[in-house]
DNA sequence: AATTTGTTTTTTATATAAAAAGAGCATTCA
DNA sequence: TGAATGCTCTTTTTATATAAAAAACAAATT
């Protein structure tokens, strides 16, 4: 049957939004809600009905009014909040870099399906969606085989990367002075600041930063083909790297300086100054998880 | 239930084996036969019980011999011949570029199920691939919407593919006179002035030549992410000309003159003339689809 | 009259079940 | 002794069933 995550991350923002209102204060319409938490009305009734239930609130007819301040033990359980499609994949590549898994092995669907708790329908979504990566491959008798990240995939991937983010350079210097992804650049730049400032405690989060940076870059040729590459990229980042925390400080400091230089680069306005700067960047990336991948 | 099209296509398959052959000939053994139609011993064990069944062989001990040459009638149908998810593919390919089907429209998969007559599973598993193609979008409520052939689409496809295709001419002008890929130019630079020899005739099968001529190229640069640009250019080529006959004969013979004036570029080893010839012709091909668009 | 709520109908996501096809092993035959 | 066969066990594919969530519609309220 489905899961109703959704209804226990909606339950648990019903919640933040009590805590911020008080005893004795009337609640918004149904479809204001719904609205708000951007969710159908049917599941604002069950948030609402398992509230009153819990004697958060009460409902009179239409009339819906706070009780009491929501307290910690009222919030769902973090266990099962997260989508199942999401709670797979991150699953499954945690096992496709990990060690139980090697270049070439065959994919035993069912098996999977044991190991993560879920059913085998849940572990083909996901291995056809991991397919258009590129880290797998389907054989004749409807087997799946993992190809792993080799050296011939990371160079294909970086080829196909830098000749996607080189002409998005070009493109992105010749924008206009007002145009909105000057000052998303500016906002990410400053966040660069503030993540190199409290470095230390931070630079596990890097992975989403870098994303979010190189993602502004390219949406300046927007292409929705892009999709996989951007795609495959963040999963690389996200899962390869949480297995080879080796230099891990290292790196993220560097690619940091290196988005900053980056960064001038773009803002000088110089298409060959941004180009080099660019380079420079996808080129310490690119050996960066070379190295990774032979020392594992 | 799986369907079993892989049994009739082998039963067939078999068929056509002892037509070659006639009676009192003896049968190969059941492994021998497996790995000549490319299945597992089981489906080969099916395939023979069916034909003992029809008493076209008869099987004693381990000696299987020929009775007769298999009828006309003996073949099964063409009907589920397909395996289901190109039948899927097909089917909703059509849909898709077909009058019903008008951008921006919301997909309801239990209706699709219905239309063509197999299980929600199987339209889900159609959407997920199609939407790695740019062709839909799946919204927040879960819900997939169709983005139809917009000049947009057209656009962002024709960037990708000419970043791409530049890239490979390059590669491909350089490469050594002994390289394979050589010999294949010239394998197909002979279909195209077959197919040129015989237009009147054969104009219909052009989208597949077109296809493996662009494959070809591409694949001096190997690079597993192409795979989806291919794919889209693939899918478009056979469906949406279908519903497009105008100009078809113009329009592939066009083509087919392009693509040996690239063919002599290539193999001129002169690259500019090549990227000229390459860059003439997907010019060509873009306004051609861009046209078709609006003629709609 | 425009919202809001109560109720019903659709649609999607996921698990389960069953057929088809593959893989492996013991036995048999040449 | 080595390959072929018979049989059994897995794995994959597909349909079906059911809960969750969305959408639609009718009745009620301000």
């Amino acid at each position: 049957m489905k899961t109703n995550a959704l209804f226990k991350r909606s339950y648990n923002q019903a919640l933040d939004m009590l805590a911020g209102a008080g005893e004795g204060v009337p609640l918004p319409s149904e479809p204001a809600m719904a609205a708000t938490l951007g969710v159908s009305r049917t599941t604002v009734r069950a948030v609402l009905t398992a509230l009153a239930m819990r004697e958060i609130i009460t409902i009179d007819g239409r009339a819906k009014t706070q009780l009491r301040l929501p307290k910690r033990n009222d919030y769902l359980a973090d266990a099962d909040l997260e989508p199942l499609a999401d709670m797979v994949e991150r699953k499954f590549m945690a096992w496709l870099v990990g060690p139980d898994c090697s270049p070439g092995h065959v994919i035993n669907g069912l098996d999977l399906a044991r190991q993560f708790g879920v059913s085998t329908s849940a572990i083909r979504d996901c291995l056809n969606k991991f397919s258009h990566f590129g880290l797998l491959e389907r054989q004749s008798n409807g087997r799946w085989r993992t190809l792993g990240l080799t050296v011939e995939f990371v160079a294909e991937l970086f080829d196909m990367r830098e000749l996607i983010e080189f002409r998005a350079v070009d493109r992105f210097v010749a924008l206009s002075k007002d145009d909105p992804l000057w000052s998303e650049l500016s906002l990410i730049e400053k966040e660069h600041h503030a993540f190199l400032d409290d470095f230390d405690r931070r630079n596990r989060d890097f992975s989403d930063l870098d994303h979010r940076f190189h993602k502004l870059v390219d949406s300046a040729v927007p292409n929705r083909f892009l999709g996989n590459i951007q795609g495959v990229m963040s999963v690389i980042f996200h899962y390869h790297y949480q297995w080879n925390k080796k230099d891990e400080v290292d790196r993220n400091h560097r690619a940091l300086c290196e988005h900053l230089a980056y960064i001038d680069g773009l803002k000088s306005g110089d298409p060959s100054r941004a180009r080099e700067a660019c380079r420079l960047h996808l080129h310490t990336a690119r050996s960066t998880m070379l190295t990774s991948i032979n020392v594992i």
